[in-house]
DNA sequence: TTTTCATGTGAACGTCTGCTCATACGTTCA
DNA sequence: TGAACGTATGAGCAGACGTTCACATGAAAA
């Protein structure tokens, strides 16, 4: 009916690779295990049975993650002898999870 | 093996409530369809049908989509007659999606 | 009051997801 | 070299998810 809404709204849809980049995003976030994981790192630097402690899973659950997270470049990580130590890949994660926190605060106001 | 930094990170890691409100929000972010929602309704308020022709969905399906924005409260609607007209229910909504297409773009370079 | 139009909803279906289990790989140490 | 340890990975399974289809609801038009 309002065909100017509709156009506005056309426009601003994203074209399919940034919606698909958003939802790759998004999809790595909304898990509460990878969410608890990345919690971690961005307080420390951690080894998988390390992680596995803190947040409470099964070292192969967290190894399974961590590779999902890897592949998205949400984390990277060295070895050092038979450990695996993980680290957030940057700082625009810690940005993304600090600003959803504000998000939730301020929702529960 | 460090305990320092195992401790830091226990201590990092959010309360459930928490946790499961930050996955309840990405979870809801990481569909490209309602992501197209969503960019659509951050242009211009939208009917049902308005929105589904343009994000290239059945009525049927964005129905139900809207359905779950609307229960995790990032939509919200008034009925028009026989159109029920949605638009984001708040400024959040739009800020993080802005702060994710910012982080998505600095990926790329 | 019948149609017609816009929307909402439940069931069903195929796909995706996150976990466990078993096992393989690579490093260290005896 | 062999045992022990830390990590990675594939198969399999149960549950969640997104869509379609059929149909119900409610408002406007005929």
């Amino acid at each position: 009916m309002d065909a100017e809404s509709v156009a506005r709204a056309q426009a601003a849809i994203h074209d399919e690779s940034t919606v698909s980049s958003l939802s790759d995003i998004f999809q790595a976030l909304c898990d509460p295990t990878r969410l608890r994981i990345l919690a971690a790192l961005a307080a420390s630097e951690l080894c998988v049975c390390d992680i596995a402690a803190v947040v409470g899973s099964s070292q192969s659950a967290v190894s399974h993650q961590l590779r999902l997270l890897r592949d998205r470049d949400l984390v990277a990580y060295r070895r050092d002898g038979k450990r695996a130590v993980y680290r957030l890949a940057d700082d625009h994660v810690r940005t993304l999870l600090e600003q959803a926190l504000d998000h939730v605060s301020e929702e529960r106001r």
